[in-house]
DNA sequence: AACCTATTTCCATGAAACTCGAAAAAGCAG
DNA sequence: CTGCTTTTTCGAGTTTCATGGAAATAGGTT
């Protein structure tokens, strides 16, 4: 992974709306939840979700797919075990903080 | 870790230039690395650099030290920890990528 | 005190982000 | 095609961020 990558998700989750909605969507689990419904939830106005929801499916942390009329939202996990995975190399490249690299790279 | 927190140590780490500049951090190990060391490897000007070293602190994710007129910088293990605890765990709320989370939460 | 180095604060400026109402588009049903 | 629901785009206002030069501060030395 590149670092502008990594900065750019990084960036996307590091806006508490788009995090709690990154949040919302991995409770939701492998069904997914569509727009309609994380707007009932999380109580903001349609084209702001739209713009925080672009900004995770630009990222790679979420994917979309319609169902008839609505999107269906999911949460991608690999984006964000990439992420993860990119954050602990930083973090252990000199072996400080070992645990968490290995089950990552493995 | 509250949402909150964890979305400010994220938007810090947003940045290509806080990125690049943790990530130097972290390579220079415990030793850590004074300011005007940093800015002659990423050259960029003292002010610009001391603005994006004082979120980096502000967050949790660096530590300073002064060693007589020199300011020494650390990366910040424990906060980094907590981040990727936090990522993982919201991650793996429902069990979907387990490697992972193991390995921080244990 | 005078001076030197290292770093921060002050300040200004352009760029980008966040927010959200209103209008447009996408997709289906009758 | 009309109508209905769902979601996005447009447009605009406000706020925050990024950058960096200049001046101020902190710490030390002579």
């Amino acid at each position: 992974m590149k670092l502008e990558k990594a900065a750019s998700q990084l960036e996307a989750l590091g806006n508490p709306t788009r995090l709690q909605l990154y949040r919302t969507l991995v409770r939701a689990g492998d069904e997914g939840l569509a727009v309609g419904s994380i707007q009932d939830r999380l109580t903001i106005p349609a084209s702001t979700l739209s713009h925080h929801l672009k900004r995770l499916v630009d990222t790679g942390l979420v994917t979309q797919e319609r169902q008839a009329t609505t999107l269906i939202c999911r949460a991608h996990y690999p984006g964000m075990q990439a992420l993860i995975g990119y954050l602990a190399d930083e973090c252990c490249a000199d072996g400080t903080c070992a645990p968490v690299a290995n089950s990552v790279t493995a």
